[in-house]
DNA sequence: AAGTGGTCTAGACCACAAA
DNA sequence: TTGTGGTCTAGACCACTTG
């Protein structure tokens, strides 16, 4: 442990003795004071590459009482959330949009009920759909509180995914994946056969306000990955 | 911005630039020295702040080059990959396991793909299904490598899915949501009909060498929630 | 070449929780 | 009460990258 100390070295080395039980599952590890002493470095250096491991999950820290090794680390997986014409293009394909429909509705049950109390009885209704090199990405499904977007914000252009990404911040929000059997409607937009096995995606943001919920139908076969 | 200066208090006012639009979205931001001067604090509480914003996308960070707001910040979303029966057991049900095989063979060549070159030409290949209350809840459908698990190792009572999260840490791997129709096979064990969406998840960890590659197939209606 | 963020240090005080 | 992590400071040097 000589040369240019960096935090990076002092954690990948916390990290070694975690994973070879030197330092075991629910026990105590030194002192940051110790630690330092033994490295050869300041302490803040340790409490940096300590910090970074407790964030990940694998220590858990508190005052008074030591610093712990995590008994069942939760592993976690991070998702982006990007806007979809850039997913598309990513992919180095052609994004294409078209708005289906776009009207005031009362908002169902069920999507009033993962919005909060405070959602409004009427919410804009859009539907459009998402394609790739002219064949079907996407269907959006959306509810869109009217005080966010009045009736001068058109969607006919730019789809309301991208509007909201870039003119409006949240500071909650749920995300949820489930799977659904494509209806007749939806199978004839998405170009598959009725009962097709299609991803969704349901998202819920809100401020002080809700803001939108909005479900992705994406077309058989597409796939959301990330690395861990 | 006085009293007890805190990192946060000072990101929390960073950010509130951020959303008024005080500092314009792709431009840069004062220096790491000018802002400590104004706010009354030391240069490395700023760079904490900042960091921690550029951790959470909202801003990016290159030397030389200044801090600048990120354009389109990415969403991201964090998802915890629990133990299967914690998972239910979370809900106030009961886990049941059950093993339905186990046996060597070889491996797949869609699986081999996604573990990489140094695949074993034969691993374990492992299905059993997970229960909530007796009502069918997951099909497990696991790629081992055995060097990593021997025969020694029964999956009788304990769940792969359990013993590997205790016992196997990992470096690497990939995680990935699919919806897929339940074949005759898989509807009967999770005792829906067959063509029913089903919500998959493909998981892939590796050290040196690969771990396991393995399919979770949910009962209808399954959904996987996160908070953003 | 020079400006900017990245990191380290030594010391200090504080906040919290366990003893 | 006291030990431990949380954070701040002032100064320093380094690494990267842009002009």
């Amino acid at each position: 442990m000589q040369g240019p100390l960096r935090w990076q070295t002092v954690r990948d080395e916390a990290l070694r003795r975690i994973r070879n039980h030197e330092w075991p599952a629910g026990e105590r590890i030194p002192d940051e004071v110790d630690l330092a002493e033994e490295l050869g470095c300041a302490r803040a250096t340790v409490n940096r590459a300590l910090r970074d491991l407790a964030d990940s999950g694998l220590l858990e820290r508190r005052r008074r009482g030591g610093t712990t090794v995590t008994l069942n680390p939760v592993r976690k997986a991070v998702f982006s959330i990007p806007i979809i014409r850039k997913d598309i293009e990513a992919r180095g394909q052609t994004a294409g949009y078209r708005l289906l429909s776009d009207t005031l509705a009362p908002v169902p049950a069920e999507i009033a009920a993962v919005l909060g109390a405070d959602t409004p009885f009427e919410m804009r209704h859009i539907m459009a759909i998402h394609t790739t090199d002219d064949a079907p990405f996407c269907l959006e499904d959306r509810w869109l509180n009217p005080e966010i977007a009045g009736a001068e914000v058109t969607f006919d252009a730019l789809s309301a995914n991208e509007w909201l990404v870039q003119t409006q911040s949240f500071s909650s929000g749920t995300l949820c994946f489930l799977a659904l059997n494509a209806e007749p409607a939806q199978a004839a937009l998405l170009g598959c056969a009725p009962g097709a096995a299609l991803l969704g995606l349901d998202r819920t943001t809100r401020n002080e306000h809700p803001i939108t919920a909005v479900r992705l139908i994406y077309a058989p076969g597409h796939r959301v990955e990330t690395a861990l």
